[in-house]
RNA sequence: CGGGGUGUAGCGCAGCCCGGUUAGCGCACCUGGUUUGGGACCAGGGGGUCCCAGGUUCGAAUCCUGGUACCCCGACCA
């Protein structure tokens, strides 16, 4: 089989970028550190979306839409918060082109400067308090829980396709509540439903957990964070869920008469993933045949390939091909039927194993004959040939058994890379020869936790939710601690 | 922002050092035919402001100057 692909033994981010450009799922754009995310790696995202967005919903969310614009002094409101982001936002300054007085092409009017610059959103909680303030008097007006679909500006310094891009496809939401426990509650509901999506639906373990202060988001008291191990011993946080107090509301001026007369602040959570997951997803299954896509997020789950020399061949394994396609699609299987034919079938093979579809079949004459078909798995790449009886029922419980079995796998290569160590010499070597998670002792110090990271590149991904207190000593201050942490180097 | 690299057909590249016919090659594309159970083959065909601007020269893809774009490595990355 010719290669198409680094191997990711060789690099495993020319791999990477290998993928993402022959799978169709997304190329460099002509604009600097911007995709664009083309059909069949946009259709994985609509999947995603469904999904998220269902799940949100389910939990009592509804969606709106705030401006792409945010006024530049809405910024300064909040500190922590612009600290965060000044330095990669993109600024409007002008609203009116005109044709260049020297000559060809076009100018920025200088007549048309903006009183006020508008930044262009990195994240939406300025603009979205600053509404919320004329929504909320009291508190018979809360919780306010509210989701948008939206794009994003971060104008990063270097950026990877998927996993760090300018401008980049997400969702943020944005709730209120009367009380400091409702809106924790909050926080704790959202990762959980990340953590379950991410498990459930990419097949990619996570760990649940708090960021350490100097980890947190601009602006918010508590940072929950679920965290992914990729295939090349890297963590990826996937998703994050805000705490964050009355920061807003304070810098926004967001009060409510409470049920007893009192006057008070608005608690607040925001909460996101973005296209990030798609990298998330890539790395976490896909090998050096192409991408590996469990069955619940491909754009079709199902490819059919006919082999045949003559047009009769063709025309009676159609009649076959069309009868499985729409005895699946009753059971909500996607399938499609490649009966292009410009390109043989070995080469549509390639194609579609590049493209990670989960189950191919191929028919041909032989089986029209012997009324059977053959299977063929992406995932672990075996084939059988089976019985076109009640091969609707198979392929659905075939589809079951890869998505469990994609997790699955995941679960074991990330439980093989994950070790607890006690010395700072025996940290290090484990990231220089494995990578991975690794479990250690941290003093709680914002001066360790620094020197850890400009010493090995690796950062305290998380304090895990359910990891059971230890006491114990910091590998490197020598100084007590109650907990492991999660330490890795990552994207 | 520092270091490196690359801009030549839709894609991937050669040619440039050492200036000189009509700028090549592979893939893709179009036409015809033979093929089709793991990336087919034959024949024919179409497609180029050689990144931009200026300079040197009888002559520039090639040399010089400036610009610009993108990529890679690092720093940065809520």
């Amino acid at each position: 089989m010719a290669k198409v692909l680094t191997p990711r033994s060789e690099s495993y981010s020319q791999w990477y970028n290998d993928l993402v450009l022959k799978a169709d799922l997304a190329e460099n754009s002509a604009v600097r550190g911007c995709m664009v995310i083309k059909p069949y790696g946009y259709a994985i995202w609509e999947k995603m979306q469904a999904q998220l967005d269902k799940m949100f919903k389910e939990t009592g969310h509804e969606n709106a839409y705030f401006p792409i614009f945010i006024p530049k002094s809405f910024f300064s409101k909040e500190a922590d918060h612009v600290e965060g982001f000044a330095k990669e936002c993109a600024v409007v300054t002008h609203y009116r082109l005109m044709n260049n007085p020297d000559g060809d092409g076009v100018v920025v009017d200088p007549e048309a400067k903006l009183e006020e610059e508008l930044i262009v959103r990195p994240t939406s909680e300025t603009i979205i308090w600053n509404t919320y303030k004329n929504w909320i008097q009291s508190y018979r007006d809360l919780p306010i829980k509210c989701n948008q679909w939206a794009n994003v500006v971060r104008w990063e310094m270097r950026t990877r396709l998927f996993l760090r891009t300018a401008e980049f496809l997400w969702q943020e939401g944005h709730t209120a509540h009367s009380t400091k426990a409702e809106a924790i509650e909050e926080t704790e509901t959202m990762i959980n439903v990340y953590a379950k999506f991410a498990e459930e639906f990419m097949g990619v373990p996570v760990i649940q957990g708090f960021k350490t202060a100097s980890e947190r988001f601009a602006g918010a008291l508590e940072t929950y964070t679920i965290e992914a191990l990729m295939q090349d011993g890297k963590a990826l946080q996937s998703g994050t869920s805000h705490f964050l107090g009355q920061n807003f509301a304070k810098a926004f001026d967001v009060k409510f008469a409470s049920k007893e007369g009192k006057e008070d602040y608005v608690w607040a959570t925001s909460w996101g993933v973005s296209t990030r997951l798609m990298g998330a997803l890539i790395m976490a299954h896909s090998d050096d045949h192409g991408l590996v896509l469990p069955p619940k997020l491909a754009p079709y789950q199902v490819v059919i390939v006919p082999i045949y020399r003559k047009d009769e061949e063709l025309e009676k394994i159609k009649v076959v091909a069309e009868n499985i396609k729409s005895k699946l699609g009753a059971k909500g299987v996607d399938v499609k039927f490649d009966f292009s034919d410009n390109r043989k079938p070995g080469w549509k093979f390639a194609q579609y194993e590049l493209k990670g579809v989960p189950v191919r079949l191929a028919i041909g004459p032989r089986d029209i004959e012997n009324g059977t078909v053959e299977v063929a798995r992406r995932d672990n790449l075996t084939k059988e040939t089976v019985s076109i009886e009640g091969i609707d029922e198979y392929i659905s419980t075939l589809l079951d058994e890869i998505q469990e079995s994609i997790y699955n796998k995941a679960l074991e290569f990330r439980a093989e890379n994950t070790r607890s160590v006690d010395t700072y010499d025996e940290f290090k070597k484990v990231l220089d020869d494995k990578g991975g998670f690794v479990f250690a002792h941290w003093d709680g110090t914002e001066e360790t936790e620094k020197r850890i990271k400009d010493e090995t590149k690796a950062t305290i991904r998380c304090i895990p939710l359910d990891q059971p207190d230890e006491d114990g000593i910091d590998m490197v201050s020598g100084k007590p601690s109650k907990k492991r942490v999660i330490f890795a180097r990552a994207y």
